[in-house]
RNA sequence: CGCGGGGUGGAGCAGUCUGGUAGCUCAUCGGGCUCAUAACCCGAAGGUCGUGUGGUUCAAAUCCCGCCCCCGCAA
């Protein structure tokens, strides 16, 4: 089939590796490049450079919607669109190009986590499982009738960057299953029931703070949902932020006197701060203007104990 | 030339402002205590202080200059 696939990060590279690998005619729309790192540097999107490498023609408009995205993707004259976290919203004349008209890859199960970042927001949430929907999109945000649906746990400790890859590769599998139906013509469409529809909205920085006044699950939870990016952090004293990476629940008894936040433990017995319920071990830390290292190495060289988070 | 912090025994840091042959915690090794221990006590080893065989000085981790690498903020 003459496909045309419209992605952008890392979430979308699987999806695109199977349609190459299953010898579809392609054509990539992709974000700009954008700069990324300390000095700025102009960074192409994960799905371009992949594209790249196998000669499919990548297309980068500002906006989809106008002349310079509707023109080359009518050019190319697809049978179908992909879409897999491509960014950006597609207009009744975008969907009005393929004879199939286009499917989603979309990383919860609708129609719980309309958005963007679901799979973050799903971690944050703490939710038990979350899942792979492809669907028929259609000019709403993530309204569009269901086609499959796939369900994967999340781990109690599972960070949304290790779902987030798992999630990838699912996303791929439901995609050619999906593929695979609509060819055979045993597809078929769920509207999504309204009612139980939830949306979520990008990650900010601030997303990344935590309130030690809430239970350790829950900020368990957002240290989790929040690595790799943007980050969980906590203000120390002096007024830096703390990042912390990774924690894990406990049944450490929380000294008496002790404000949300307060720090106490040592280099051996590990690092630990006081939430609403009980303490919450602190396992990876980064300090301002540091590595991130183990909570325990950091213990080495510097104290916490007795200092508290904000 | 966006702003800023840092590179010191295996690890994390102090010492740099107010130059004078390097200190702390953890790890390692040896010994001790203990029914036992990742716990505790005692002791030991280990560093040309990122780099130039740079400059200043009687003397540089410390002051000045160049270079390399790392990190935070901002984009």
């Amino acid at each position: 089939m003459k496909i045309a696939f419209l992605g952008t990060p890392a979430f979308a590279v699987p999806s695109l590796k199977m349609l190459i690998d299953e010898g579809h005619t392609l054509c990539v729309f992709t974000q700009p490049d954008k700069p990324q790192g300390r000095h700025a540097v102009l960074t192409p999107p994960p799905v371009k450079e992949l594209a790249q490498k196998h000669n499919i023609p990548v297309y980068q408009p500002g906006r989809i919607r106008d002349r310079e995205g509707l023109e080359p993707l009518r050019a190319f004259g697809p049978d179908l669109m992909v879409t897999a976290a491509f960014g950006q919203i597609l207009s009744a004349d975008n969907l009005a190009v393929p004879a199939f008209g286009c499917v989603n890859v979309h990383g919860s199960l609708l129609p719980k986590y309309r958005g963007a970042a679901p799979i973050q927001w799903a971690v944050i949430d703490g939710e038990k499982k979350t899942g792979i929907t492809t669907m028929l999109t259609d000019v709403g945000l993530d309204t569009g009738d269901i086609l499959l649906a796939r369900e994967t746990q999340i781990q109690p400790d599972e960070t949304a960057g290790e779902l987030y890859e798992r999630m990838a590769v699912l996303g791929a599998e439901t995609l050619k299953e999906t593929l695979g139906k609509l060819m055979a013509g045993t597809l078929t469409r769920t509207p999504q029931e309204e009612a139980q529809a939830t949306k979520c909205r990008m990650l900010k920085k601030e997303d990344g703070k935590l309130d030690f006044t809430q239970t350790a699950q829950r900020i368990h939870d957002r240290v989790r949902g929040t690595n790799p990016w943007p980050g969980a952090y906590a203000m120390l004293e002096d007024g830096l932020p703390l990042k912390i990476w990774r924690t894990r629940m406990t049944d450490v008894p929380v000294p008496l006197g002790l404000l949300p936040g307060a720090c106490f433990g040592d280099a051996k017995s590990g690092l630990f701060v006081t939430c609403a319920d009980t303490a919450l071990e602190i396992l990876e830390l980064q300090a301002p203007c540091c590595k991130r290292m183990a909570a325990k190495v950091y213990l080495c060289g510097r104290q916490l104990a007795g200092s508290r988070l904000l």
